[in-house]
DNA sequence: ATGTTGACACCGG
DNA sequence: TCCGGTGCCAACA
């Protein structure tokens, strides 16, 4: 994966290699696929469940889109329900409304 | 070209 | 800790 992959491309090959029951912020994701910002994955990952995608990404029905999260462990805004549901399923441990990211967060390694 | 809009992040009160 | 304001980047109208 170098420099010649898309940035979109490299975002979602970055979000379907964290490990189930692992997270990564919007920001962290951004600085492993070399992009900019968090809301460059944002955008990509809004795009990824409206065919935008399908024809880049092999399986990306099963994108684990659930795992990428805000900086202080809060869950996306609009998917919320699912995301945490999909979370807890993996063993992920919350604090409150939050995930617990000293426990979970994924350096990519 | 110019303004608006987000699945964001960081800082100060 | 919660809340606003501010900075950001790229897509879109």
């Amino acid at each position: 994966m170098d420099e010649s992959t898309p940035l979109d491309l490299r975002i979602l090959a970055a979000v379907a290699a964290i490990p189930p029951g692992r997270v990564m912020s919007y920001g962290d994701v951004a600085e492993y696929a070399g992009g900019k910002s968090g809301r460059t994955v944002g955008r990509v990952l809004s795009q990824s469940g409206t065919g935008r995608y399908d024809h880049l990404v092999d399986d990306i029905e099963n994108l684990p889109w659930h795992r990428v999260l805000r900086a202080d462990g809060s869950l996306a805004v609009h998917k919320d329900d699912e995301q945490r549901q999909r979370l807890l399923a993996e063993g992920v441990r919350f604090r409150g409304d939050r995930v617990d990211l000293a426990a979970h967060r994924w350096d990519g390694r």
